[in-house]
DNA sequence: AAAATGATCCTT
DNA sequence: AGGATCATTTTC
């Protein structure tokens, strides 16, 4: 995969494959994007860490319910937004949250969005990159295999550098919470947390 | 270094 | 009412 949009096909598998598949990836929205170093899986109805546990379709839901390769963006905590891709197959309701970017483009527009924080945490954590590419709810269920929010492919991170851990934040979700269902690229000091 | 807190609002 | 967060402040 090289620098180009990657495919419905792409997208169009199980969450806990693409998850660790994207990372090495570019995200970009506009003139500002960055290479993703962390992203976590979220696994369909039997999930409780998922917002379509259970199968619960709402209006808010309703993106996971559809193509994979869309978007979806969500408000947390009234202030923040988090930025997801619908994978797997139609009425699957699967993502993957994108949680941290090394920055690799329109440095100083993401700053500037960022209040002038420094590079290594422009884009580390979910709320914070959706804020330096200026990703908010406007994109909610956007196609994001062709046109200015896309996902380019770029390397692929081999297995032995991919480390599982616990995802972040979901205390609520019983069981789920232990499952290593956080993906990073080992070591890099881009990762949250 | 870790823990507490306030901001803020859509969804249920 | 509460949450897939963050920045700032307060406390050890």
């Amino acid at each position: 995969m090289n620098e180009l949009f990657l495919s419905r096909a792409f997208f169009a598998r199980d969450a806990l494959t693409v998850a660790p598949a994207l990372l090495g990836k570019t995200l970009v929205h506009g003139d500002t994007g960055g290479v993703i170093v962390e992203t976590e899986a979220y696994v369909g109805p039997g999930d409780r860490a998922c917002h379509a546990f259970g199968g619960k379709r709402t209006k808010r839901t309703e993106p996971l319910f559809g193509e994979a390769g869309h978007a979806y963006v969500y408000l947390i905590y009234g202030m923040y937004c988090c930025l997801n891709v619908v994978t797997g197959l139609p009425g699957q309701p699967q993502c993957v949250l994108i949680r941290a970017l090394r920055p690799s483009a329109g440095l100083e527009t993401m700053a500037l969005r960022r209040g002038g924080k420094p590079v290594k945490e422009l884009c580390r954590g979910p709320g914070k990159l959706c804020r330096a590419l200026d990703i908010g709810r406007e994109l909610n269920t956007r196609d994001m295999t062709a046109g200015d929010f896309v996902i380019l492919g770029g390397e692929d991170i081999p297995e032995a550098q991919i480390e599982r851990t616990k995802r972040i934040g979901i205390d609520y979700a019983g069981e789920a919470r232990e499952y290593l269902w956080r993906f990073t690229v080992k070591g890099d000091p881009y990762v949250s947390r």
